[in-house]
DNA sequence: TCACGCAAATCAGTTTTTCTAATTCTTGGC
DNA sequence: GCCAAGAATTAGAAAAACTGATTTGCGTGA
């Protein structure tokens, strides 16, 4: 019993967030991705942690790791905890004044589908900054400050959620291509362009269909499917097309199906709001999304 | 809409909680009291928030801060979140076993109250470590991971609180020393025994009695209160005692009252735990404290 | 059976954040 | 008018957090 120990102190409070992450998406790596660092920081910080409990939070395993009784007994505490912290900081922003809409969205939805509609947007919110930030994977609107998430997702059918369209997959191509598969009967020999973050397009597309894709058939490989939509209209191939993403070039004609099998998914383009109440603002912007 | 904009990031974690400090506290000074850092750290880290909402949440005035309507607005949110965080990391420590009771307590309260009762409830709950903090003033326990804090404080009814005894104020000294005052009816040429923190304490006695102090009354300043009652025991001067704290000395005799003129403060001695359900040790340690 | 890949641990070195220690500013009270 | 209190503002120091490279352990598929 010293006289003046000096004040016991808790554990850093990023320490606790990087907990919080990795227990609610069930791993280091998840984490550090949301957290926007290195798989080893998130490592670093955890073990602090624990360091500081004196008893382990993660069980490691061979691949990946699991929440120990502890861990998951405190871990429900801390998430609550982070989701208050994150609206607060909502509200601070909302109510700051300074009038800003950000919304996150995939590249491919930001580029194809946002962005025609963002003029008319800009106009009717006159004064609003619009900020779009392209993004592979949907964030946390808890934790991350956006205001809206446009992503390809299954409907979970939260109070949140607003459905924009339905997704289903269609080949697509320029007419000249489309001419040529109509002669031949089939897509054999022609160029398939594949997007790499949705590689198993055309095979979802096949299975849904009965078609067969050819053992030596020709890929093209893009990883930014704006880009791919553009070969496609330029005769690169033929694209897997997304219905929702790919309207406006199958009615202007641009691009057009060789064959008439459309596969629907259980995704759809779902737009997110942050679960609070949305301003008057925010409520404009997304009545205009959804007409 | 540049097509890879950095991901927009929140402010530190830190910076929210050292608004959250001052605006709870009312004051930057306060909040570094708090925070144990300097002021000049609260100043920095409020500021970096206030840039990152772009707008003010205190008012800067000559003498202290006040919080704007923004501030007033959104505070709470973060108090309850930072509160919410604070009751995770004492579930986290509660439940991580290691079996350990933290108590802060004023210094002298840690020495002339606490300490004589120590060995019995280390005897108690063997196994438990039992560690004392001293601390000047009480700290928020929803911050701070104390499991008990006892100060001296006016009773506030909440459940959490337990009046251990209430406080009033006696002149104390040494039998000589009483001998003589007794002879010559006053106190006028002996040496007033003042503690720094508790400086008004004579004062506080001479109003409730209506004695006067003489102008040219000797003092000698300790800034321990229990190196003063350990002076008064040796005859230093009177000290203008605690009962709560020098009852162990009256009763032994060592410390005798000059002057019979007791007052009353609305004070007590007040033990403090931790909102939320206590463990059993912990129960067990208020038991034995509040008997 | 053996590379391979995945997820995490580790560690040194670097970057970023945070803090301190002075000094300055403003203003209310004596 | 001078002083005290509380905050702002620096530069520089200290602490924290992060990266990047490497290692480990284990399941998996050729």
């Amino acid at each position: 019993m010293s006289v003046n120990p000096p004040r016991p102190k808790g554990p850093h409070l990023n320490a606790m967030r990087a907990f919080e992450a990795a227990a609610r998406l069930g791993g280091f790596s998840a984490a550090a991705e949301e957290l926007s660092v290195t798989p080893g920081a998130v490592s670093q910080q955890i073990r602090a942690l624990e360091d500081w409990a004196g008893a382990e939070l993660f069980e490691r395993r061979s691949q990946g790791v699991g929440l120990t009784a502890l861990g998951r007994e405190v871990s429900e505490d801390f998430t609550s905890a982070f989701d208050a912290l994150g609206t607060a900081l909502h509200r601070l922003r909302a109510q700051a004044g300074r009038p800003e809409i950000r919304i996150a969205a995939l590249p491919a939805i930001a580029q194809l589908w946002l962005a025609p509609r963002l003029p008319m947007i800009r106009k009717a919110v006159s004064g609003v900054t619009i900020s779009v930030t392209s993004l592979e994977a949907m964030p946390n609107l808890r934790r991350d400050i956006f205001d809206l998430a446009i992503f390809l997702d299954t409907p979970s059918g939260r109070r949140e959620e607003t459905v924009l369209c339905a997704d289903s997959l269609l080949p697509a191509c320029s007419p000249e291509i489309a001419a040529r598969v109509a002669d031949a009967g089939n897509f054999d020999t022609e160029t398939l362009l594949v997007d790499t973050v949705w590689k198993s397009d055309w095979q979802i597309w096949a299975d849904g269909t009965g078609y067969q894709i050819a053992k030596g058939q020709k890929t093209a490989s893009l990883s930014l499917y704006s880009m791919a939509v553009e070969e496609a209209c330029a005769g690169a191939g033929i694209l897997m097309g997304h219905r929702s993403l790919i309207s406006k070039e199958l009615s202007s004609g641009k691009l057009v199906t060789p064959l008439a099998e459309e596969v629907a998914t259980e995704r759809a383009l779902v737009l997110t709001r942050h679960p609070g109440d949305p301003s008057r603002t925010l409520r404009q912007v997304m009545a205009l999304l959804t007409s």
